[in-house]
DNA sequence: AATAATAAGTCAGTGTTATTGACATATATG
DNA sequence: CATATATGTCAATAACACTGACTTATTATT
């Protein structure tokens, strides 16, 4: 979509049509999630483990306060997941090096494997999706996605190819 | 996207790549659901009572095991959220006209208001996710979230325009 | 050097939403 | 009549979130 054309889109769409979008959300999204949870319930975590997980992966060496503001939970909600974790050797803790008092999370090869099992049901389920509907419905899957963030900008695309 | 071009489609996604979808994912699912939980609060309720609402509001007259299995939670689940809301007269049961076992739910005027005044948040943003992407990014959203379901035709799309 | 602010962690109590298992009732079907 | 189905309910439990209050270590400010 090219920005001649912009001028062009229908602006209305019918609370029909736009609950219909709420709902074709609710259960891909459900489909989504659901997947891991029979691994998760192996080593007798949940999915607050597995999104700590997720983004301590992306975001190596993130602060606690970072990891806060990500997922939008209490310090107390994510202490009791975090310490867990760090307990039983799936993500490690350092010292910030200029600010010590800051606590770098970073997943240990424990934990990096964990992330690869738990995340390959979603990344096969992600890239058949997106092969099926092909390149510009996936453009069009991110452009309609991140418009709909609060804060699009929170979202870091690491690669496009 | 027609389908003298669809065996050209790139057949390979990174997993950098999927795991930068499965963050969008989360992040504008966040997003998304954190909007109504105000309003709930006020009627004290949760977004599991959103859920029934909404569900019951596309679909009059439906049972408690369909309700059930598009919610995919278990019946002493449901259970509690459902007779709180008929209790408080947002939901209505009636016997069903052949079988009679059958509880059908419909949402009260009182629950319609309610369903209205919950969605419009969920509207409004995704019109205006849909309004700054535009209809062709509408389209690969639908297509992307389809796919992404574990069973497609589960998903039905009232209007089309 | 003293004070205030920040980063992280912890203790205690609570609430929502889900679970499993067992069982009850009404109705429908073979 | 026997069995299956649709719904509802009791009891116990768990995951995951919350609020509020407080501590410790460290950094920044005055």
């Amino acid at each position: 979509m090219d920005a001649s054309t912009a001028e062009t889109f229908r602006q209305n769409y019918s609370d029909a049509e736009l609950r219909d979008a709420m709902e074709l959300l609710f259960f891909s999204y459900r489909d989504f999630i659901g997947e891991p949870d029979a691994i998760l319930d192996d080593f007798d975590f949940g999915r607050a483990h597995h999104r700590v997980i997720h983004f301590v992966g992306r975001n190596p060496n993130i602060t606690v306060s970072d990891l806060l503001s990500i997922l939008k939970i209490t310090k107390q909600s994510l202490s009791r997941v975090l310490s867990q974790l760090v307990r039983e050797d799936f993500i490690n803790q350092e010292q910030g090096p200029t600010d010590r008092r800051q606590r770098l999370l970073s997943l240990t090869e424990k934990g990096y494997a964990l992330e690869e099992k738990l995340s390959a049901h979603q990344r096969s389920r992600i890239a058949k999706a997106f092969n099926q509907a092909g390149p510009e419905a996936v453009d069009g899957f991110y452009q309609v996605l991140l418009n709909m963030m609060n804060n699009p900008k929170e979202f870091k695309r690491r690669e496009t190819s």
